[in-house]
RNA sequence: GCCGAAGUGGCGGAAUAGGCAGACGCGCACGACUCAAAAUCGUGUUCCCUACGGGAAUGAGGGUUCGAUUCCCUCCUUCGGCACCA
């Protein structure tokens, strides 16, 4: 005697073992069949999965089933982010180790991973903490640095004082420039620092040939790169002649600069500062350099300045124009020195107009007879005058050579040998170095007569030392450690340190992808003939606060990683698909301290996975995400219990077995086609949301057609296996053992393929057609769904609604749409 | 300021070639079952009016069209990103 109720948590136990000492998920190499790689963003293993994670996997769990139902060899793999600073700040606190606590909380997660009944492929977990990992991010960084494209330099970099280590730019959020971590705003401190060379492909970052990515993440990772066309000029400087390089997108407004201005800290102020300024300048420089880069970023600030006694020679006229320094010039972007045109640019106008210095248009706005001096800045189109040879050029507000004026300068400025074509980026080099312990370390050596080297690759991984101190100076705990940083030199022998500092964690995540492919290799970062099958990724999903770190950082990786000769194609992921987020209850964003917290677990305890994957997967749409609502998933609920009794109980139907008319079979199974296209469709478009609403409604059908005798007929066989090939991936327990245990079908429905769209079954023969007049339904007919347009149009005429609202006048128009829709106007 | 996304019932949302607005679900109301409640099942549920009929309505206003949630223009609101970037 089958137990009746439905009982989650024992189906779910059950099957979950089954499927995992069967290996049902194990995905190897098959020739036989085309390849599917889906790729879900790999957990921080906080130590709890929470709903966001539901949210991000299970619906990614769903659609990878779906493929595999669809004849693809899936490889759907799950591993563990583990390295990082929450691990190492509450061994801060509470002394202990980050790899024992990282540990503990992976055999955490992991157990509530499994909970979801996801088809993860466990043999091929990743741990980015695991020496057998990092050794292989330590290496990629030696290619890296072999290749040339990772440096190091002192500079002014970002340090978030809680979280005790630089940042890269991606990791300094807003307004307030705080760190996107912790939330502490952040501070400028001069470090020697490891970089990438991120910016040598900031080009080819901007394109996205290839790809299917949400315009919204390819916009912010333009907006991010933000390049920026224009030429480079060179002035010369009054004393000592030397060259200034300056950026700007309007050469053309050369003839207009009357000043130049350098940022406080560029590298010449001293040289050009008279001895008279040099008081001033020095005051200037010490207020400039103690102000934070967020008070001096301030965009309403009043702008301020100080001569510094010194002159620039203009190569296009050989005017003699001051030089200034200002904090509104920042050393970060162009090349920390601007000309100042205040006649075209708002910035410079402001600062002209305060310190009195002269302001000179060089363009004639259109319908103006003379060129003045106005109220601000002119920014708009025209034709360039007090110009020299572009005197009667038309400008436009295009930038670059697209304006007439901008190519005619930059050809001029190339042949004089005083300036070129010149393109800026916002976009910086990613800052690697991170002053903690809980990282890879960084596989370099230094050594007082060769300098910096990589550690030979044959001794790689350089490890973490196990007994450190944990304290938060703002150093790495690795230089404090007695002897863990003495080494020798890899070229000479003798004595050498090793860097201390370990890699920012987006490193180890910018190749994870890879080290699924085959995680114990141990003979190179993966195995040549898993990547050869596997890569690239065919789908990716997570979150989008990615955008412009972990998703950009990733491209970068395997674009460099392509010209080393290790990669393969342009581009990792060729589809990328983000999720929105799960507010609390109170439509605020969940967190501890708001206590609007939903836990998977007990939603799991009380209701069992698979209802709490089809309410993630129902609630909303998933690319916008929606608050949680408690009252909600008990429809969810219903629906997988409804489901239950159809399959279980059908002998409570009134109708008696086998008497169902030939038109209750037929549409029967008409709506199971019909709705089997839709949910196919809605799988290859991520539309969960719909692809459950659907379910419903066929179950709602299913109901009624039980009522009407339907049990037992091959209609209904054929409806109740299609039913659960289709809700195998939102909840593939209840699948699975309805399938297995009520139909006697063989084992497994996962292993099943997905059903075939019978579009004759799928068809309406007859359709409801509404009839407007004048743009107004009036009436509705009902015709063949292949009937002719003479046909439809005969029934319109013939029906009395129609005929009292035409009020005996002939229509003017008739419009015919056959299958749709007939319009008339009066 | 610049760039992007989104505005549809009390709520989440549907409408995927410009063709019946509100599928599906939540909530709510009423009914059945019950001593009662829960659960379950059934019916109804955009708004307005003189209510077996009619009107309005997809952020606002305009346009194209026989016909617009869908296309175009101008606004408004919300959210996200960037911002003294030369």
């Amino acid at each position: 005697m089958k137990d009746l109720s439905y009982n989650p948590g024992s189906i779910e136990k059950k099957w979950q073992a089954k499927w995992d000492a069967d290996q049902l998920y194990r995905s190897v190499i098959d020739n036989s069949r085309p390849k599917h790689y889906a790729l879900t963003m790999l957990p921080y293993p906080s130590g709890d999965l929470h709903i966001g994670h539901w949210y991000a996997m299970t619906p990614s769990d769903a659609r990878a089933r779906f493929k595999r139902m669809q004849g693809y060899n899936v490889l759907f793999p799950m591993g563990f982010d583990a390295f990082g600073l929450p691990a190492e700040n509450a061994a801060i606190k509470d002394g202990v180790h980050p790899m024992k606590r990282t540990r503990q909380n992976i055999e955490r997660m992991r157990k509530q991973l499994r909970s979801m009944g996801a088809m993860f492929d466990w043999e091929r977990e990743a741990v980015s903490s695991d020496p057998e990992y990092y050794r292989w991010t330590e290496w990629f960084f030696i290619q890296l640095y072999k290749a040339g494209l990772a440096y190091r330099k002192m500079s002014p970099v970002d340090f978030c004082p809680h979280c005790n280590t630089t940042l890269a730019r991606e990791q300094v959020w807003g307004d307030d420039r705080h760190c996107e971590r912790c939330g502490t705003p952040v501070i400028k401190k001069d470090l020697e620092q490891w970089f990438f060379k991120a910016t040598q492909y900031a080009d080819e970052l901007l394109r996205f040939e290839g790809i299917d990515w949400p315009e919204r993440v390819k916009t912010l990772q333009t907006n991010w790169i933000d390049r920026s066309e224009g030429a480079s000029v060179i002035f010369k400087t009054e004393a000592g002649n030397h060259d200034v390089e300056i950026f700007t997108t309007r050469p053309d407004t050369l003839w207009g600069a009357t000043f130049m201005v350098f940022a406080p800290e560029h590298s010449l102020v001293d040289e050009v500062t008279s001895p008279e300024q040099k008081a001033a300048v020095e005051e200037y420089k010490v207020q400039a350099a103690r102000q934070s880069d967020i008070q001096r970023g301030a965009v309403d600030k009043e702008k301020t300045g100080v001569f510094t006694g010194g002159y620039a020679i203009n190569p296009v006229n050989g005017a003699r124009i001051p030089i200034w320094i200002a904090d509104y010039v920042l050393m970060s972007y162009g090349t920390g020195a601007i000309m100042a045109v205040p006649a075209h640019d708002e910035r410079d106008f402001a600062f002209a107009k305060k310190y009195d210095l002269p302001i000179i248009p060089v363009i004639l706005p259109e319908g103006q007879s003379e060129a003045v001096v106005g109220d601000e800045a002119y920014i708009g189109a025209g034709v360039m005058v007090n110009s020299g040879m572009l005197d009667g050029t038309p400008v436009n507000t295009e930038k670059g050579r697209k304006n007439p004026s901008i190519a005619k300068i930059i050809d001029w400025l190339e042949e004089k040998g005083v300036g070129k074509e010149s393109v800026n980026y916002r976009y910086r080099d990613w800052l690697i170095s991170r002053q903690r312990y809980w990282g890879s370390p960084i596989p370099m050596v230094h050594c007082d007569i060769h300098g910096w080297n990589p550690v030979p690759e044959d001794q790689l991984p350089v490890t973490l030392p196990e007994d450190v101190e944990w304290k938060p100076t703002g150093e790495s705990p690795l230089k404090l450690h007695p002897t863990w940083k003495n080494t020798t030199c890899p070229i000479c022998g003798g004595p050498a340190t090793r860097e201390t500092d370990t890699m920012d964690t987006f490193m180890c995540s910018s190749w994870y992808h890879l080290r699924y492919l085959s995680p114990h290799y141990d003979k190179g970062p993966f195995d040549e003939e898993e990547y050869n099958y596997w890569m690239p990724v065919d789908t990716y999903t997570g979150g989008i606060e990615h955008a412009t770190m972990h998703l950009l950082y990733t491209r970068f990786f395997h674009k460099a990683m392509r010209d080393i000769g290790i990669t393969e194609g342009h581009e990792p992921m060729l589809q990328l698909r983000n999720q929105g987020m799960v507010l609390g209850e109170d439509n605020e964003k969940m967190s501890k301290s708001r206590g609007n917290v939903i836990a998977p677990d007990i939603l799991v305890d009380k209701y069992g996975a698979d209802t709490v994957r089809a309410y993630l997967m129902f609630f909303a749409r998933w690319d916008m995400g929606a608050p949680w609502d408690s009252q909600g998933i008990e429809g969810s609920a219903r629906w997988i219990r409804r489901v239950w009794t159809l399959f279980t109980d059908p002998q409570n139907a009134s109708g008696s077995a086998g008497t169902a008319s030939d038109e209750t079979k037929r549409n029967l199974r008409r709506k199971v086609h019909q709705t089997l296209k839709r949910v196919t469709r809605d799988f290859e478009n991520f539309e969960f949301n719909t692809i459950v609403s659907s379910l419903m409604e066929l179950m709602n059908e299913m109901y009624k057609a039980r009522e009407a005798g339907a049990v037992g007929t091959d209609e209904w066989k054929e409806a109740q296996e299609i039913y659960l090939k289709m809700m195998a991936p939102v909840a593939p327990h209840i699948a699975e053992e309805l399938w297995v245990d009520y139909m006697g079908k063989p084992y497994s429905i996962h292993q099943q393929q997905w059903p075939v769209v019978d579009e004759a079954a799928a068809k309406e023969d007859v359709i409801e057609i509404p009839v407007q007049i004048n743009g107004k339904v009036r009436d509705r007919v009902t015709v063949a769904a292949d009937a002719s347009e003479a046909d439809i149009k005969s029934a319109v005429m013939a029906s009395e609604a129609v005929q009292k609202h035409l009020e005996g006048k002939e229509p003017k128009k008739v419009i015919v749409v056959k299958g749709k829709l007939v319009s008339l106007v009066v």
